[in-house]
RNA sequence: GCCGGAUUAGCUCAGCGGUAGAGCAACGGUUUCGUAAACCGUAGGUCGCGGGUUCGAAUCCCGCAUCCGGCUCCA
């Protein structure tokens, strides 16, 4: 499990919902285009002879549209290229394409360039409505995706118009010579493109699956005025400014280092004092929540993965087994089992249920080097993992529990997730274990607290866990990206799987249902969000160093010093600066430090019994009485205050 | 893992075929000062690692490592 939260500085569009993509991720992508997008309402599309169906707001059309541009240009540039697909995206666009050529960014001002020459043609899009015999009969000719009849057919083409359902309007769209099998929709013409950009290239598989052929992709982002695209650019540094691996190093919080290895960060002892202010606030929640903390080790034997399902499932995401006296072991990848164990470790009567199960478990797992991100996704990290133990009567009572706790969480941080329930995809055989019956008893219960509640969501087919569907919790990096945190997972597979049991009020043996649910996800995940989401400037209950107290002179060390001694008593974390400096330079150090708190100390202070409050947020506060100040911090560091 | 890019002092970066540079930080000294930078000085780098081309490589070429952006994966 892993996931993320909305930490977007205000400047970049907030992430949006995929519902319609989420519900048929069957869809050859392409062919046109459907996907997220920032601002506002769709527009409608232009009429023109049979009217596009797609609903696209005037910026994805404009990118849309920038996409065919560039394809254009490219095609202009290297007449072999075979294009897929080209959307438009949260950020901008890219078209996906296969040419000889390898695109490296010295093209850019090149194929920019030649971009440019199309929009200042003016050229239209037209849009034209043809049946499925000339479509193939011009993909045959090479003729889609080009501006020319070629010797090659427009394979990609072909195969997208193969995978369009039989009964679909087919149409194309042309500016100048270049004609796209596409579903729109379209600016009138390339002179609408105010302003665009080509950003970076990467690779992506043809349909998104790894067995098809690798493309070239070129991105880009385009707006209606240059001043948009520069705000855009602006934005996106500012975004990089909290980059949690950034301000990791800035603020000392982590370190992932290549003598430790990649994917393994170290929390050096600022990161060390968040993660367990984190972890205590979990902790209390889980005494409020009814919980049992459980402990369990760090490896464990293979045979009990192999019951669970999880091996050979995922072998492959797994460290090789360690053999000890013959028997074989695992890196911990998943707690439950072990979870599980500790249910199984005496007889359950149904007046025990539920039993509720939870423990900061350690896990590993061999992530592909290329998908390793600082402290988001790492080889070894720290779920905040429980497990309840129920009665099917009592299920849908311990999910709403589950998201009470999580939502609860949340607000602490004041976290904008995006929710998500996550299905099985009935078409993927054999990536699921357990009956249809118990498949649909679990979405029941999730659809059903999910509708009670109103909760907004997106379906994601495909996304359920190989036991069970789930409902997830997604949050957003600094440059938007999202990252699954909290999940709720309903599973009546695994205590099958294991034999557990309960003895019903019935005196007959029945077996109980599992929840697998978790706040944070990976600590570690959460705390490189949290980062983000305050750019390092963390509330004062989080923050490492919560205090600085600075003096004037070194006549005000005394009084300072007593201070110190009496925050120390409350638990506050204080630093003393009491060098030479002028109280303008400690000040700009504590400020850079990101301290929330910063106390001045002079002559009057210490005269008075009192103390010069300069906050992070608003500067100089102005003086007041010693005693009123300790009492303050006190409260806000209990409520846990933003 | 795949495609592309990057890697120069603790940090941010300049240098791009001819003896390694700046600012900040660090360290030493001077300055006792009221809300975001006092002054002077010192030290600090086998230019990611390994090979190659060259009279000569931080600069060009080839491998490898790590990081960054995507892709794929994500119990």
């Amino acid at each position: 499990m892993h996931l993320r939260s909305d930490l977007n500085p205000p400047s970049v569009p907030p992430p949006h919902s995929t519902a319609r993509l989420d519900e048929r991720p069957g869809l050859p992508l392409c062919y046109a285009v459907l996907m997220s997008q920032p601002n506002s309402n769709p527009d409608p599309a232009p009429p023109s002879g049979e009217a596009p169906k797609v609903v696209m707001t005037s910026l994805e059309r404009l990118r849309h549209s920038t996409a065919h541009v560039l394809a254009t240009a490219v095609t202009t540039l290297w007449p072999d290229a075979q294009l897929a697909a080209g959307p438009p995206v949260e950020q901008g666009f890219y078209y996906d394409m296969q040419l000889a050529h390898r695109i490296t960014p010295e093209d850019f001002p090149k194929i920019e360039a030649e971009m440019a020459k199309v929009i200042a043609a003016k050229q239209p899009f037209v849009r034209k409505v043809v049946s499925r015999d000339e479509a193939m009969a011009l993909g045959n000719a090479g003729r889609l995706g080009s501006q020319t009849d070629r010797a090659e057919a427009s394979k990609f083409k072909l195969d997208i118009l193969n995978r369009i359902a039989p009964d679909a309007v087919i149409s194309l769209y042309q500016n100048g010579e270049f004609i796209d099998l596409c579903e729109g929709v379209h600016v009138s013409d390339t002179s609408k493109i105010g302003a665009f950009k080509l950003t970076h290239l990467s690779s992506s598989y043809y349909l998104g699956d790894e067995k098809n052929p690798q493309l070239q992709r070129v991105y880009g982002t385009a707006f209606a005025s240059k001043k948009q695209l520069d705000e855009h650019f602006a934005a996106l540094e500012e975004a990089k400014r909290r980059d949690h691996r950034k301000l990791g190093a800035e603020l000392h919080l982590f370190q992932v280092d290549a003598r430790v290895g990649s994917g393994l960060p170290v929390l050096l002892p600022k990161g060390a004092i968040i993660r367990r202010e984190l972890e205590r606030m979990i902790e209390e929640k889980l005494f409020d929540f009814g919980y049992h903390p459980v402990y369990s080790p760090h490896i464990g034997s293979v045979d009990l993965y192999r019951t669970s399902g999880h091996y050979p499932f995922y072998a492959e995401s797994m460290y090789d087994t360690l053999k000890i006296e013959e028997r074989e072991f695992l890196l911990k990848p998943m707690n439950c089992p072990m979870h599980i164990q500790a249910y199984a470790s005496e007889l359950r009567s149904y007046r025990d249920l539920p039993q509720r199960y939870a423990e900061f478990g350690t896990v590993y797992r061999k992530e592909q080097s290329g998908e390793l991100n600082g402290l988001v996704r790492v080889r070894g990290f720290t779920q905040d993992d429980g497990h309840i133990f129920c009665t099917p009567e009592q299920l849908e009572d311990e999910f709403r529990g589950c998201l009470r706790m999580i939502q609860e969480v949340m607000n602490l941080f004041g976290f904008n997730t995006k929710c998500r329930i996550s299905l099985r995809d009935k078409v993927k055989e054999g990536k699921y274990v357990g009956s249809d019956e118990d498949w649909a008893r679990a979405e029941s219960v999730i659809r059903k607290v999910v509708e009670d509640l109103k909760l907004e969501h997106t379906v994601g087919l495909g996304e359920a866990a190989f036991y069970g569907p789930k409902l997830d919790f997604m949050a957003y990096d600094c440059l938007n990206r999202s990252w699954q945190i909290a999940t709720i997972q309903v599973d009546f597979g695994l205590p099958q799987r294991f034999e557990l049991e309960y003895t019903g009020s019935d005196g007959a043996k029945h077996t109980p249902v599992m929840i697998h649910r978790a706040v944070f996800g990976s600590i570690e995940r959460f705390m490189g969000l949290v980062i983000e989401h305050f750019a390092g400037s963390f509330p004062v209950w989080l923050a490492p160093e919560q205090v600085r107290v600075m003096t004037i002179t070194e006549e005000q060390i005394p009084y300072a010093e007593a201070l110190m001694a009496e925050l120390k008593k409350l638990r506050v974390r204080a630093k003393l600066e009491s060098g030479r400096d002028k109280i303008g330079a400690k000040i700009r150090d504590a400020q850079l430090d990101k301290v929330p708190y910063m106390v001045v100390i002079g002559a009057k202070e210490a005269e008075a019994d009192k103390v010069a409050l300069r906050s992070r947020k608003a500067g100089d506060e102005g003086t007041l009485p010693r005693t009123d100040f300790l009492a303050r911090l006190a409260e806000e560091i209990r409520t846990r205050a933003l």
